[in-house]
DNA sequence: AAAATAAAACGATATATATCAAAATAAATA
DNA sequence: TATTTATTTTGATATATATCGTTTTATTTT
Protein backbone atom coordinates (compact mmCIF):
# COMPACT_ATOMS: atom_id res chain seq x y z
CA UNK A 1 0.00 0.00 0.00
CA UNK A 2 3.01 2.53 0.63
CA UNK A 3 4.24 1.41 -1.84
CA UNK A 4 1.67 2.54 -4.23
CA UNK A 5 0.42 5.67 -2.17
CA UNK A 6 3.06 8.46 -1.03
CA UNK A 7 2.00 9.20 2.66
CA UNK A 8 0.20 12.69 2.45
CA UNK A 9 -0.54 12.76 -0.98
CA UNK A 10 -3.96 12.93 -2.69
CA UNK A 11 -5.59 14.20 0.26
CA UNK A 12 -7.74 17.04 0.48
CA UNK A 13 -4.93 19.30 0.86
CA UNK A 14 -7.18 22.12 2.26
CA UNK A 15 -6.99 24.22 -1.29
CA UNK A 16 -9.37 26.88 -0.95
CA UNK A 17 -10.76 26.67 -4.57
CA UNK A 18 -11.89 30.18 -4.79
CA UNK A 19 -8.24 31.07 -4.09
CA UNK A 20 -7.26 29.60 -7.68
CA UNK A 21 -9.37 32.41 -9.72
CA UNK A 22 -6.65 34.75 -9.15
CA UNK A 23 -3.97 32.80 -11.81
CA UNK A 24 -1.48 35.39 -11.67
CA UNK A 25 2.06 33.47 -10.60
CA UNK A 26 2.09 36.54 -7.66
CA UNK A 27 -1.13 35.41 -5.98
CA UNK A 28 -0.57 31.76 -6.27
CA UNK A 29 3.02 32.11 -4.50
CA UNK A 30 1.18 33.30 -1.42
CA UNK A 31 -1.60 30.99 -1.70
CA UNK A 32 0.98 28.30 -1.67
CA UNK A 33 3.31 29.52 1.11
CA UNK A 34 0.16 29.25 3.90
CA UNK A 35 -0.24 25.44 2.49
CA UNK A 36 0.45 22.00 3.98
CA UNK A 37 2.23 19.98 0.61
CA UNK A 38 3.70 16.96 -0.03
CA UNK A 39 7.55 16.44 -0.14
CA UNK A 40 9.01 14.01 -3.06
CA UNK A 41 12.10 13.04 -3.53
CA UNK A 42 14.34 12.22 -6.48
CA UNK A 43 13.18 9.42 -7.92
CA UNK A 44 9.84 9.63 -6.81
CA UNK A 45 7.00 9.39 -8.98
CA UNK A 46 4.39 11.57 -8.52
CA UNK A 47 1.82 11.02 -11.59
CA UNK A 48 1.83 7.72 -13.52
CA UNK A 49 0.93 6.79 -16.93
CA UNK A 50 -2.05 4.78 -16.99
CA UNK A 51 -3.33 5.66 -13.03
CA UNK A 52 -6.51 7.51 -12.01
CA UNK A 53 -6.08 10.82 -12.66
CA UNK A 54 -7.91 12.15 -9.38
CA UNK A 55 -5.52 15.34 -8.44
CA UNK A 56 -4.01 17.60 -10.62
CA UNK A 57 -0.80 18.50 -9.49
CA UNK A 58 0.65 22.56 -8.18
CA UNK A 59 4.13 22.60 -8.26
CA UNK A 60 5.57 24.41 -5.65
CA UNK A 61 9.48 23.59 -5.21
CA UNK A 62 11.85 21.46 -6.64
CA UNK A 63 12.05 20.19 -10.44
CA UNK A 64 10.17 17.01 -12.30
CA UNK A 65 10.70 15.86 -15.64
CA UNK A 66 7.46 14.91 -17.59
CA UNK A 67 7.54 11.86 -20.05
CA UNK A 68 5.55 9.47 -22.34
CA UNK A 69 5.94 6.09 -22.26
CA UNK A 70 4.78 3.45 -24.50
CA UNK A 71 3.90 0.53 -22.45
CA UNK A 72 4.13 -2.00 -25.59
CA UNK A 73 7.54 -0.69 -26.90
CA UNK A 74 9.52 0.14 -23.59
CA UNK A 75 10.12 3.30 -25.60
CA UNK A 76 9.60 6.84 -23.71
CA UNK A 77 10.16 10.44 -24.75
CA UNK A 78 10.91 13.06 -21.91
CA UNK A 79 8.50 15.88 -23.04
CA UNK A 80 9.54 18.61 -20.49
CA UNK A 81 10.87 19.54 -17.40
CA UNK A 82 8.80 21.60 -14.95
CA UNK A 83 9.53 24.10 -12.40
CA UNK A 84 7.03 26.12 -10.17
CA UNK A 85 4.79 27.68 -10.31
CA UNK A 86 3.47 25.31 -12.92
CA UNK A 87 -0.05 23.51 -12.42
CA UNK A 88 0.66 19.81 -13.95
CA UNK A 89 -2.94 18.29 -15.04
CA UNK A 90 -2.31 16.16 -18.23
CA UNK A 91 -4.39 15.57 -21.21
CA UNK A 92 -6.82 13.12 -19.37
CA UNK A 93 -8.86 15.84 -17.57
CA UNK A 94 -12.22 16.01 -18.85
CA UNK A 95 -11.49 12.87 -20.83
CA UNK A 96 -11.18 9.81 -19.37
CA UNK A 97 -9.61 10.84 -15.78
CA UNK A 98 -6.22 8.59 -16.81
CA UNK A 99 -3.00 10.00 -16.38
CA UNK A 100 -1.26 10.14 -20.33
CA UNK A 101 1.78 11.69 -18.64
CA UNK A 102 4.62 10.24 -16.28
CA UNK A 103 5.61 13.32 -13.84
CA UNK A 104 8.98 11.75 -11.61
CA UNK A 105 10.90 13.81 -8.88
CA UNK A 106 14.53 14.74 -10.48
CA UNK A 107 15.27 16.47 -7.40
CA UNK A 108 13.21 17.40 -3.82
CA UNK A 109 10.28 18.58 -4.84
CA UNK A 110 7.13 20.07 -3.02
CA UNK A 111 3.89 19.72 -4.34
CA UNK A 112 -0.14 20.47 -3.81
CA UNK A 113 -3.04 18.27 -5.11
CA UNK A 114 -6.03 19.76 -6.24
CA UNK A 115 -8.83 17.53 -6.43
CA UNK A 116 -10.42 17.46 -10.04
CA UNK A 117 -13.72 18.27 -9.08
CA UNK A 118 -12.56 21.32 -7.51
CA UNK A 119 -10.22 22.70 -10.59
CA UNK A 120 -13.35 21.89 -12.68
CA UNK A 121 -15.39 24.39 -10.69
CA UNK A 122 -12.85 26.93 -10.73
CA UNK A 123 -12.73 26.44 -14.48
CA UNK A 124 -16.71 26.65 -14.45
CA UNK A 125 -17.25 29.59 -12.24
CA UNK A 126 -14.45 31.69 -13.31
CA UNK A 127 -14.39 32.96 -17.54
CA UNK A 128 -10.80 33.84 -17.35
CA UNK A 129 -9.47 30.86 -15.80
CA UNK A 130 -10.78 29.18 -18.47
CA UNK A 131 -9.49 31.27 -21.23
CA UNK A 132 -6.42 31.31 -20.06
CA UNK A 133 -6.28 27.35 -19.81
CA UNK A 134 -7.22 26.72 -23.27
CA UNK A 135 -4.67 29.65 -24.16
CA UNK A 136 -2.13 27.11 -21.93
CA UNK A 137 -3.49 24.24 -23.72
CA UNK A 138 -3.00 25.71 -26.99
CA UNK A 139 0.35 27.18 -26.36
CA UNK A 140 1.24 23.19 -25.67
CA UNK A 141 -0.21 22.24 -28.66
CA UNK A 142 2.34 24.42 -30.67
CA UNK A 143 5.40 23.16 -28.54
CA UNK A 144 3.63 19.55 -30.01
CA UNK A 145 3.55 20.57 -33.47
CA UNK A 146 6.98 21.61 -33.08
CA UNK A 147 7.93 17.99 -31.05
CA UNK A 148 6.37 16.15 -34.15
CA UNK A 149 8.08 17.96 -37.00
CA UNK A 150 12.03 17.72 -35.49
CA UNK A 151 11.08 14.11 -34.48
CA UNK A 152 10.01 13.92 -38.77
CA UNK A 153 12.99 15.60 -40.11
CA UNK A 154 16.15 16.14 -37.48
CA UNK A 155 18.61 13.93 -36.99
CA UNK A 156 20.55 12.85 -33.97
CA UNK A 157 23.20 16.10 -33.58
CA UNK A 158 20.03 18.76 -34.37
CA UNK A 159 18.29 16.84 -31.62
CA UNK A 160 20.93 16.85 -29.21
CA UNK A 161 21.73 20.38 -29.57
CA UNK A 162 17.73 21.41 -29.54
CA UNK A 163 18.03 19.47 -25.79
CA UNK A 164 21.67 20.99 -24.90
CA UNK A 165 19.42 24.92 -25.79
CA UNK A 166 16.34 24.12 -24.52
CA UNK A 167 18.40 23.16 -20.94
CA UNK A 168 20.22 26.27 -21.00
CA UNK A 169 17.85 29.00 -22.29
CA UNK A 170 14.30 27.15 -20.63
CA UNK A 171 15.12 25.29 -17.63
CA UNK A 172 18.31 26.79 -16.60
CA UNK A 173 18.72 29.74 -18.04
CA UNK A 174 22.89 29.99 -18.18
CA UNK A 175 25.13 28.32 -20.69
CA UNK A 176 26.91 26.39 -17.46
CA UNK A 177 24.55 24.29 -15.91
CA UNK A 178 24.68 20.94 -13.78
CA UNK A 179 21.65 18.99 -14.65
CA UNK A 180 20.59 15.58 -12.86
CA UNK A 181 19.40 14.22 -16.13
CA UNK A 182 21.19 10.80 -17.35
CA UNK A 183 22.35 10.58 -20.59
CA UNK A 184 19.29 8.04 -20.68
CA UNK A 185 16.79 11.36 -19.82
CA UNK A 186 18.71 13.14 -22.83
CA UNK A 187 18.66 10.40 -25.37
CA UNK A 188 14.97 10.32 -24.24
CA UNK A 189 14.63 14.29 -24.32
CA UNK A 190 16.05 13.92 -27.97
CA UNK A 191 14.48 10.78 -29.45
CA UNK A 192 17.19 8.91 -29.64
CA UNK A 193 19.12 6.12 -28.58
CA UNK A 194 21.15 6.06 -25.38
CA UNK A 195 24.19 5.53 -27.24
CA UNK A 196 23.51 8.56 -30.17
CA UNK A 197 23.37 10.31 -27.52
CA UNK A 198 26.77 9.87 -25.42
CA UNK A 199 28.26 9.75 -29.74
CA UNK A 200 26.83 13.13 -30.67
CA UNK A 201 27.65 14.58 -27.08
CA UNK A 202 31.63 13.78 -27.61
CA UNK A 203 31.44 14.93 -30.72
CA UNK A 204 30.04 18.56 -29.91
CA UNK A 205 33.18 18.48 -27.18
CA UNK A 206 35.99 17.44 -29.49
CA UNK A 207 34.67 20.26 -31.67
CA UNK A 208 34.66 22.57 -29.21
CA UNK A 209 31.25 23.44 -29.08
CA UNK A 210 29.99 22.40 -25.32
CA UNK A 211 32.57 20.81 -22.08
CA UNK A 212 30.96 18.68 -20.72
CA UNK A 213 31.24 16.27 -17.24
CA UNK A 214 28.67 13.46 -16.29
CA UNK A 215 26.06 16.38 -14.92
CA UNK A 216 27.67 19.54 -15.79
CA UNK A 217 27.58 21.25 -18.81
CA UNK A 218 29.05 24.28 -20.50
CA UNK A 219 28.27 25.41 -23.96
CA UNK A 220 30.71 27.64 -25.34
CA UNK A 221 29.83 28.24 -29.12
CA UNK A 222 26.11 28.43 -28.85
CA UNK A 223 26.03 30.57 -32.24
CA UNK A 224 26.94 27.12 -33.83
CA UNK A 225 25.03 25.02 -31.33
CA UNK A 226 21.78 27.23 -32.63
CA UNK A 227 22.92 26.39 -36.48
CA UNK A 228 23.06 22.80 -36.03
CA UNK A 229 19.53 22.56 -34.66
CA UNK A 230 18.70 24.89 -37.42
CA UNK A 231 19.76 22.51 -39.97
CA UNK A 232 18.69 19.53 -39.01
CA UNK B 1 -5.86 40.08 -54.06
CA UNK B 2 -8.10 37.57 -54.89
CA UNK B 3 -5.46 35.06 -55.10
CA UNK B 4 -5.29 35.31 -51.45
CA UNK B 5 -9.03 35.58 -50.37
CA UNK B 6 -11.31 33.65 -51.39
CA UNK B 7 -14.14 35.52 -52.57
CA UNK B 8 -17.01 35.71 -49.83
CA UNK B 9 -14.89 33.58 -47.14
CA UNK B 10 -13.93 35.48 -43.92
CA UNK B 11 -16.79 37.84 -44.45
CA UNK B 12 -19.00 37.93 -40.55
CA UNK B 13 -21.30 34.89 -42.39
CA UNK B 14 -23.98 36.09 -39.99
CA UNK B 15 -23.77 33.08 -37.42
CA UNK B 16 -25.71 34.00 -34.83
CA UNK B 17 -23.12 33.07 -31.98
CA UNK B 18 -25.50 32.43 -29.45
CA UNK B 19 -26.34 29.22 -31.17
CA UNK B 20 -23.03 27.97 -30.85
CA UNK B 21 -24.04 27.77 -26.96
CA UNK B 22 -25.61 24.89 -28.01
CA UNK B 23 -22.96 22.52 -28.68
CA UNK B 24 -24.65 19.11 -29.89
CA UNK B 25 -24.35 18.22 -33.40
CA UNK B 26 -27.97 18.25 -34.30
CA UNK B 27 -28.16 21.95 -33.32
CA UNK B 28 -25.21 22.83 -35.30
CA UNK B 29 -26.40 21.01 -38.24
CA UNK B 30 -29.58 22.90 -37.77
CA UNK B 31 -28.08 26.36 -37.78
CA UNK B 32 -25.70 25.29 -40.71
CA UNK B 33 -28.87 25.05 -43.21
CA UNK B 34 -29.85 28.65 -42.53
CA UNK B 35 -26.40 30.07 -43.06
CA UNK B 36 -24.38 30.92 -45.99
CA UNK B 37 -21.38 29.23 -46.91
CA UNK B 38 -17.98 29.35 -48.43
CA UNK B 39 -17.71 26.43 -51.14
CA UNK B 40 -14.18 25.46 -51.70
CA UNK B 41 -12.88 23.47 -54.60
CA UNK B 42 -10.92 20.64 -54.07
CA UNK B 43 -6.74 21.71 -53.79
CA UNK B 44 -8.14 25.31 -52.35
CA UNK B 45 -6.56 26.26 -49.52
CA UNK B 46 -8.47 27.45 -46.68
CA UNK B 47 -6.48 28.09 -43.43
CA UNK B 48 -2.56 28.24 -44.56
CA UNK B 49 0.17 28.51 -41.70
CA UNK B 50 1.28 31.77 -40.78
CA UNK B 51 -1.34 34.04 -42.06
CA UNK B 52 -3.31 35.88 -39.77
CA UNK B 53 -6.19 33.40 -37.32
CA UNK B 54 -9.12 35.70 -37.70
CA UNK B 55 -11.97 33.17 -37.56
CA UNK B 56 -12.65 29.69 -37.11
CA UNK B 57 -13.88 27.36 -39.56
CA UNK B 58 -17.41 25.84 -38.88
CA UNK B 59 -17.03 22.70 -41.39
CA UNK B 60 -20.29 21.68 -43.04
CA UNK B 61 -19.52 19.24 -45.93
CA UNK B 62 -16.69 17.89 -47.67
CA UNK B 63 -13.57 16.88 -46.35
CA UNK B 64 -10.01 18.43 -45.87
CA UNK B 65 -7.00 17.66 -45.08
CA UNK B 66 -4.95 19.00 -41.96
CA UNK B 67 -1.31 19.61 -41.73
CA UNK B 68 1.78 21.05 -40.55
CA UNK B 69 4.18 23.19 -42.43
CA UNK B 70 7.55 23.25 -41.75
CA UNK B 71 9.10 26.21 -44.13
CA UNK B 72 12.56 25.60 -43.34
CA UNK B 73 12.92 22.19 -43.88
CA UNK B 74 9.77 21.68 -46.33
CA UNK B 75 8.88 18.73 -44.93
CA UNK B 76 4.66 18.34 -44.14
CA UNK B 77 3.03 16.19 -41.50
CA UNK B 78 -0.40 15.01 -42.51
CA UNK B 79 -2.55 15.74 -38.63
CA UNK B 80 -5.51 14.66 -40.04
CA UNK B 81 -8.82 14.36 -42.18
CA UNK B 82 -11.74 16.20 -40.96
CA UNK B 83 -15.14 15.60 -41.83
CA UNK B 84 -18.60 17.85 -41.10
CA UNK B 85 -20.02 19.08 -38.61
CA UNK B 86 -16.51 19.65 -37.07
CA UNK B 87 -14.57 23.32 -35.69
CA UNK B 88 -11.69 23.77 -36.64
CA UNK B 89 -9.39 26.50 -35.04
CA UNK B 90 -5.47 25.95 -34.47
CA UNK B 91 -3.65 26.56 -31.40
CA UNK B 92 -2.97 30.24 -32.32
CA UNK B 93 -6.39 30.98 -30.89
CA UNK B 94 -5.72 32.79 -27.90
CA UNK B 95 -2.28 32.73 -28.50
CA UNK B 96 -0.70 34.50 -31.62
CA UNK B 97 -3.53 34.60 -33.23
CA UNK B 98 -1.47 33.12 -36.23
CA UNK B 99 -2.57 29.81 -38.09
CA UNK B 100 -0.40 26.84 -37.22
CA UNK B 101 -1.91 24.20 -39.65
CA UNK B 102 -2.53 24.29 -43.14
CA UNK B 103 -6.15 23.39 -44.02
CA UNK B 104 -6.61 21.90 -47.91
CA UNK B 105 -9.85 20.76 -49.67
CA UNK B 106 -9.68 17.08 -50.64
CA UNK B 107 -13.34 17.45 -52.48
CA UNK B 108 -15.62 20.18 -52.79
CA UNK B 109 -16.32 21.17 -49.23
CA UNK B 110 -18.21 23.85 -47.09
CA UNK B 111 -17.45 26.14 -44.56
CA UNK B 112 -18.78 29.42 -42.84
CA UNK B 113 -16.57 31.14 -40.96
CA UNK B 114 -16.90 32.39 -37.31
CA UNK B 115 -14.91 35.39 -35.75
CA UNK B 116 -12.59 34.81 -33.23
CA UNK B 117 -14.18 37.41 -30.96
CA UNK B 118 -17.40 36.01 -31.14
CA UNK B 119 -16.13 32.41 -30.61
CA UNK B 120 -14.24 34.20 -27.36
CA UNK B 121 -17.79 35.07 -26.11
CA UNK B 122 -19.28 31.97 -26.40
CA UNK B 123 -16.66 30.81 -24.13
CA UNK B 124 -16.91 33.31 -21.87
CA UNK B 125 -20.44 33.32 -22.07
CA UNK B 126 -21.03 29.82 -22.06
CA UNK B 127 -18.90 27.51 -18.90
CA UNK B 128 -20.26 24.18 -20.60
CA UNK B 129 -18.63 24.95 -23.82
CA UNK B 130 -15.59 26.08 -22.29
CA UNK B 131 -15.08 22.99 -20.34
CA UNK B 132 -16.31 20.88 -23.66
CA UNK B 133 -13.56 22.89 -25.84
CA UNK B 134 -10.84 21.75 -23.14
CA UNK B 135 -12.03 18.18 -23.00
CA UNK B 136 -11.42 18.66 -27.14
CA UNK B 137 -7.98 20.02 -26.46
CA UNK B 138 -6.71 17.47 -24.60
CA UNK B 139 -8.40 14.31 -26.48
CA UNK B 140 -6.33 16.34 -29.50
CA UNK B 141 -3.38 16.09 -27.14
CA UNK B 142 -3.49 12.44 -26.31
CA UNK B 143 -3.74 11.87 -29.88
CA UNK B 144 -0.96 13.93 -30.76
CA UNK B 145 0.98 11.75 -27.56
CA UNK B 146 0.62 8.68 -29.63
CA UNK B 147 1.68 10.41 -32.94
CA UNK B 148 5.08 11.58 -31.30
CA UNK B 149 5.47 7.74 -29.78
CA UNK B 150 4.79 6.18 -33.31
CA UNK B 151 7.02 9.04 -34.81
CA UNK B 152 10.05 7.52 -32.78
CA UNK B 153 9.48 4.09 -32.33
CA UNK B 154 7.47 2.50 -35.43
CA UNK B 155 9.07 1.65 -38.22
CA UNK B 156 7.78 2.45 -42.37
CA UNK B 157 5.43 -1.14 -42.08
CA UNK B 158 3.75 0.01 -38.81
CA UNK B 159 3.26 3.82 -40.26
CA UNK B 160 1.63 2.61 -43.51
CA UNK B 161 -0.22 0.19 -41.60
CA UNK B 162 -1.66 2.68 -39.14
CA UNK B 163 -2.45 5.32 -42.05
CA UNK B 164 -4.62 2.62 -43.99
CA UNK B 165 -6.30 1.66 -40.29
CA UNK B 166 -6.80 5.44 -39.93
CA UNK B 167 -8.53 6.27 -43.01
CA UNK B 168 -10.39 2.96 -43.06
CA UNK B 169 -11.90 3.06 -39.53
CA UNK B 170 -12.34 6.87 -38.64
CA UNK B 171 -12.44 8.43 -42.00
CA UNK B 172 -14.18 6.31 -44.36
CA UNK B 173 -15.93 3.29 -42.30
CA UNK B 174 -15.29 0.53 -44.72
CA UNK B 175 -12.44 -1.71 -45.40
CA UNK B 176 -13.12 -0.73 -49.08
CA UNK B 177 -12.45 2.73 -49.72
CA UNK B 178 -11.52 5.50 -52.05
CA UNK B 179 -9.36 8.65 -51.47
CA UNK B 180 -8.19 11.71 -53.04
CA UNK B 181 -4.98 11.06 -51.29
CA UNK B 182 -2.23 11.28 -53.10
CA UNK B 183 1.16 8.72 -52.45
CA UNK B 184 2.58 12.05 -51.00
CA UNK B 185 -0.12 12.53 -49.17
CA UNK B 186 -0.05 9.13 -47.65
CA UNK B 187 3.70 9.02 -46.74
CA UNK B 188 2.74 12.82 -45.09
CA UNK B 189 0.61 11.11 -42.79
CA UNK B 190 3.20 8.05 -42.05
CA UNK B 191 5.78 10.49 -41.84
CA UNK B 192 7.94 8.91 -44.48
CA UNK B 193 9.32 9.65 -47.91
CA UNK B 194 7.22 9.20 -51.04
CA UNK B 195 9.10 6.07 -52.24
CA UNK B 196 8.99 4.34 -49.01
CA UNK B 197 5.64 4.77 -48.60
CA UNK B 198 5.59 3.18 -52.75
CA UNK B 199 7.50 0.33 -51.64
CA UNK B 200 5.28 -0.43 -48.40
CA UNK B 201 1.94 -0.11 -50.01
CA UNK B 202 3.65 -3.05 -53.15
CA UNK B 203 4.70 -5.23 -49.97
CA UNK B 204 1.53 -5.36 -48.44
CA UNK B 205 -0.32 -5.86 -51.80
CA UNK B 206 1.77 -8.81 -52.80
CA UNK B 207 1.27 -10.21 -49.47
CA UNK B 208 -2.31 -10.24 -50.19
CA UNK B 209 -2.91 -7.86 -46.72
CA UNK B 210 -4.25 -5.14 -49.16
CA UNK B 211 -5.45 -4.46 -52.84
CA UNK B 212 -5.03 -1.13 -54.28
CA UNK B 213 -4.81 0.93 -57.29
CA UNK B 214 -3.64 4.41 -57.04
CA UNK B 215 -6.77 6.31 -55.20
CA UNK B 216 -8.66 2.70 -54.19
CA UNK B 217 -8.17 0.45 -51.63
CA UNK B 218 -9.22 -2.48 -50.45
CA UNK B 219 -8.09 -4.30 -46.71
CA UNK B 220 -8.43 -7.81 -47.52
CA UNK B 221 -6.13 -8.89 -44.14
CA UNK B 222 -7.46 -6.46 -41.19
CA UNK B 223 -6.15 -8.61 -38.36
CA UNK B 224 -2.59 -8.82 -39.63
CA UNK B 225 -2.52 -4.99 -40.60
CA UNK B 226 -3.65 -4.51 -36.78
CA UNK B 227 -0.63 -6.78 -35.92
CA UNK B 228 1.94 -4.91 -37.82
CA UNK B 229 0.55 -1.45 -36.82
CA UNK B 230 1.10 -2.90 -32.97
CA UNK B 231 4.46 -4.32 -33.77
CA UNK B 232 5.87 -1.62 -35.48
C1' DA C 1 -6.67 14.29 -79.70
C1' DA C 2 -2.04 15.87 -78.83
C1' DA C 3 1.16 17.95 -75.83
C1' DA C 4 2.59 19.08 -71.47
C1' DT C 5 2.66 18.40 -66.80
C1' DA C 6 2.36 15.86 -62.69
C1' DA C 7 2.34 11.64 -60.13
C1' DA C 8 3.79 6.96 -59.48
C1' DA C 9 6.99 3.23 -59.75
C1' DC C 10 11.45 1.15 -59.54
C1' DG C 11 16.26 -0.03 -59.02
C1' DA C 12 20.84 1.14 -57.17
C1' DT C 13 23.31 3.38 -53.72
C1' DA C 14 24.52 5.87 -49.60
C1' DT C 15 24.18 6.80 -44.93
C1' DA C 16 22.53 7.65 -40.56
C1' DT C 17 21.43 5.38 -36.65
C1' DA C 18 20.00 1.50 -34.06
C1' DT C 19 21.69 -2.69 -32.14
C1' DC C 20 24.73 -5.55 -29.70
C1' DA C 21 28.54 -6.90 -26.85
C1' DA C 22 32.10 -5.88 -23.91
C1' DA C 23 34.95 -2.68 -20.97
C1' DA C 24 35.43 1.25 -17.95
C1' DT C 25 33.76 4.22 -14.74
C1' DA C 26 30.68 5.97 -11.22
C1' DA C 27 27.27 5.39 -7.61
C1' DA C 28 25.03 2.84 -4.18
C1' DT C 29 24.95 -0.65 -0.81
C1' DA C 30 26.51 -3.81 2.63
C1' DT D 1 36.37 -0.20 2.66
C1' DA D 2 34.80 -3.81 -0.19
C1' DT D 3 31.19 -5.39 -3.09
C1' DT D 4 27.50 -4.93 -5.86
C1' DT D 5 24.82 -2.44 -9.00
C1' DA D 6 23.97 0.98 -12.31
C1' DT D 7 25.59 4.10 -15.70
C1' DT D 8 28.68 5.49 -19.21
C1' DT D 9 31.72 4.60 -22.88
C1' DT D 10 33.59 2.36 -27.00
C1' DG D 11 33.87 -0.26 -31.20
C1' DA D 12 31.96 -3.37 -34.72
C1' DT D 13 28.02 -4.60 -37.29
C1' DA D 14 23.49 -4.66 -39.26
C1' DT D 15 19.70 -2.57 -41.31
C1' DA D 16 16.14 0.37 -42.33
C1' DT D 17 15.19 4.11 -44.95
C1' DA D 18 16.32 8.23 -47.41
C1' DT D 19 18.18 9.82 -51.73
C1' DC D 20 18.75 10.02 -56.60
C1' DG D 21 18.10 9.17 -61.46
C1' DT D 22 15.17 7.17 -64.74
C1' DT D 23 11.06 5.12 -66.66
C1' DT D 24 6.37 4.52 -66.74
C1' DT D 25 1.80 5.86 -66.07
C1' DA D 26 -1.83 9.09 -65.17
C1' DT D 27 -3.79 13.60 -65.35
C1' DT D 28 -4.36 18.06 -66.98
C1' DT D 29 -4.08 21.61 -70.39
C1' DT D 30 -4.10 23.43 -74.92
Amino acid sequence: MAKFIKTGSCIDCSCQVSLFSCMTKEQLELVDKNRNQVVFKPGETIFKTGSPLTHILCLTGGMVKIYLEDPSSGKNILLSISKPIEMIGGPGFLVDDRHYITVVALEETTACFVRVEDYKDVIFNNPEFSLELIKSRNERIIKYFNKMLHLTYKQTHGKIADTLLYLSDEIYNSDTYYTPLTRQDMADMSSITKDSAIRVLKEFVSEGIIKCGLHDFEILNKELLKKISKTG
